[in-house]
RNA sequence: GUGGCUGUAGCUCAAUGGCAGAGCGCCUGAUUGUGGAUCAGGUGGUUGUGGGUUCGAGCCCCAUCAGCCACCCCA
């Protein structure tokens, strides 16, 4: 016999699983509707050529298949924004912009798997769609709060960047932009390790002493956004791209707060670096209160991957979430539903009385019940109930003798053990309206 | 992709190279239409998988698979 099993890095979801994940999945999708952005589902299947030279040297983790011995090489998605730069621009003449888009779906990675890492991996992705302006950045930010504070996530924080504040913070410093690469993937540990241990890294990858001075004096600063973007205006003085990001950046947070957007779950984090290479400004990151799992979400403005495809640039902005580690963590802390079925009623079943019972069963499915029967008449009332009891259904119904003679039936309460007798053409009604209490 | 830790009953875990165990769970019952609590009885294993060393392997060695941790990177 076989043994079973299932391949690396890839989860089954059992039913209590997976009612918390369409919970999470049904919450986002909530959300992305009441801002008005519109769903979008494409084949996690793609051409090799589309996706290669897109996401940076992380190419190697990308999942490649051969076509049946067809002549294409195909790849199985590692993101969905490379599919959505597809979309963009071979539909172009279809899509009215600016376009508000999510899409929910898996994507794979042929990463180690760990705790919160996997290689089949379900993102929420949110994006604007050519607009270059700076309120699209806000309103995906404002979003994705609304989104986490909406699953029930408290104590978040949104780190916000800009792409030409961190190359800024290299120019300034006499990086090249090779060296520049590596200073970016060195301070986007600074939290993990601290600046100590940042510092010797850069130290020992070729840069000077001053020079890593002063990268960690504007990297390290920290406070009210006001003040780091005023010390960053200090400190990259002269690079007239760094002052367009911030002056960028300070725009983003003045229509961040118009959307009423809490000050205390952002700020700003010259620090933040975020590995994909096509972002060209607002770079952003989400860390949850205790920081045990990595980032929930990241995101940031891309103006240029679309123009890949497209021929022309089409400014976008937008971000993941993370749905595999909204899971794991609203599972460690018992967040959201914890239910193990999607029945709501347990009808019991006498022998002389099956007819009846099933009978009452579908009245009340087409009252909008979830209704679930005993399968064994034979079967004592004791086991029908702890069957009920077991898949924690809450309401358990019997009709025998007794209650067909006088138009009822006997509703059992499993979680609170009280019973009651009601009229048989009002039970769902009520059983609806406590259920919804 | 690199380095490390772990893998024993459905679950959580014991077992000096010498008979593989406990708790929980699960099953049956405590008089006919009432679950959870209690009590009585019962059920539990190719020690992840495949090799090797040994008189003898859950324990040592090799390989492999899976999970976890640190890198790497990221959601």
């Amino acid at each position: 016999m076989e043994k079973p099993r299932n391949v690396s890095g890839m989860r089954d979801h059992l039913p209590e699983a997976m009612l918390l994940r369409q919970h999470i999945m049904n919450t986002l999708t909530r959300v992305f509707e009441r801002h008005g952005f519109e769903p979008l589902s494409t084949s996690v299947v793609e051409y090799d050529e589309v996706l290669s030279g897109k996401i940076g040297d992380e190419e190697k983790l990308i999942y490649r298949l051969d076509d049946n011995g067809g002549k294409h090489r195909l790849a199985l998605r590692y993101d969905q924004t490379v599919p959505l730069a597809r979309v963009v621009a071979q539909y172009q003449n279809q899509i009215q912009f600016p376009w508000r888009r999510y899409a929910i779906g898996q994507s794979f990675r042929g990463e180690r798997p760990q705790k919160g890492r996997y290689r089949e991996l379900w993102q929420a992705d949110v994006d604007i769609v050519g607009s270059s302006s700076p309120i699209a950045d806000a309103e995906v930010i404002a979003l994705l709060t609304d989104a986490l504070t909406e699953l029930g996530f408290r104590g978040f924080t949104t780190l916000l960047n800009h792409r030409q504040i961190l190359s800024g913070i290299a120019r300034v410093s006499g990086l090249d932009d090779q060296a520049a690469a590596g200073v970016y993937r060195s301070i986007d540990k600074l939290d993990k390790i601290g600046p100590e241990r940042v510092r010797e890294e850069l130290e020992r990858n070729g840069v000077s002493a001053a020079q890593a001075e002063q990268i960690m004096s504007l990297v390290l600063l920290e406070g009210e956004p006001e003040e780091v973007l005023k010390a960053l205006s200090d400190g990259l003085a002269g690079d007239e791209r760094a002052m367009e990001a911030i002056a960028n950046l300070r725009e983003v947070l003045s229509y961040i707060a118009s959307m009423g957007v809490p000050a205390e779950s952002y700020t700003v984090a010259p620090r933040l670096a975020r590995g994909l290479s096509y972002y060209t400004g607002t770079v952003f990151e989400v860390l949850d209160a205790d920081r045990s799992i990595g980032s929930l979400l990241g995101g940031g403005r891309y103006d240029e991957l679309i123009g890949q495809f497209a021929g022309r640039s089409i400014p976008t902005v937008g971000f993941a979430f993370g749905i595999e580690r909204l899971h794991d963590l609203m599972t460690e802390r018992n967040m959201g539903p914890r239910r193990s079925t999607t029945a709501q009623v347990f009808v019991t079943i006498f022998p002389e009385h099956s007819a009846d019972a099933l009978a009452l069963a579908n009245e009340l499915r087409k009252q909008g019940l979830n209704v679930v029967t005993a399968l064994d008449s034979k079967q004592k009332l004791g086991k029908q109930f702890q069957e009920a009891d077991r898949k924690q259904i809450p309401y358990a119904v019997v009709l025998g003798s007794d209650e067909i003679a006088k138009g009822e039936v006997q509703v059992k309460n499993l979680r609170d053990g009280s019973q009651r007798s009601l009229p048989r053409d009002q039970v769902a009604a009520i059983l609806k309206a406590e259920l919804e209490a």
